[in-house]
DNA sequence: CTAATGGGCAACTTTTAGGTTGCCTATTTG
DNA sequence: CAAATAGGCAACCTAAAAGTTGCCCATTAG
């Protein structure tokens, strides 16, 4: 139905979509769970159509959105998944750090 | 003590920062809590020293790791705050969606 | 004291990201 | 059907990112 549900994503792919402040401004309008037009989204914005079009793939390919066809317009829709999956490796990051005490210690210490 | 502690620092920042493969590899290498000198960073890595340089910068100046000089060598560590500051970003962007429900209904309805 | 090691700095090259313009096609709407 | 709307596509332009090389300074090791 929806475009892709690419199971899980590159991390890093992930990250990158996130460091733009664009495309988080975008996210964060699609995160009322209305699925919204190119042309929805380019309006109150500075950028052309075409720049935001390119941002939404971006946010396709790192499986943050997912996009639709209906009718004339193409319609993106946040996904839950993707954010969950960033959420989780950020979880594992800090779970491994937490094993690592004296980090400061480390710093005088060879 | 140590070089900067940003307080709060800009989610963009901190995610652009995470959006690179190489810097990623950096602070997972940084995440057993030990500080590194640059050289030590550095080997292991088809990088030059240099190009290890501007990315701890990159990291640095996204909070994510601190460095002190020791010496002649400059030592960098993982800064848990930042990460955590990324986890706190991506939870609440999780709870916003939270209340969205029927979002995929909403790709075919108006 | 003299190597050798660890880094900083700056200039430069190359690649990629962000953005624009122009044009053409598909769908609505009056 | 004609005009308006929504997008796709491709070429192009910049600016910033990633990486390199070269050189110089400070610190440590023989």
């Amino acid at each position: 139905m929806l475009n892709p549900s690419p199971g899980t994503v590159d991390p890093v792919l992930i990250f990158a979509a996130l460091g733009d402040r664009t495309r988080l401004a975008l996210l964060n309008r699609l995160g009322d769970g209305r699925a919204r037009s190119i042309a929805a989204l380019s309006i109150d914005t500075a950028l052309t159509r075409q720049a935001i079009t390119k941002h939404l793939h971006v946010l396709q390919d790192a499986g943050l959105v997912a996009s639709l066809r209906v009718g004339r317009e193409s319609r993106f829709a946040a996904r839950r998944e993707t954010i969950d999956e960033a959420r989780a490796y950020l979880d594992g990051v800090s779970r491994q750090w937490d094993d690592a005490l004296g980090r400061l210690k480390a710093f005088v210490e060879e």
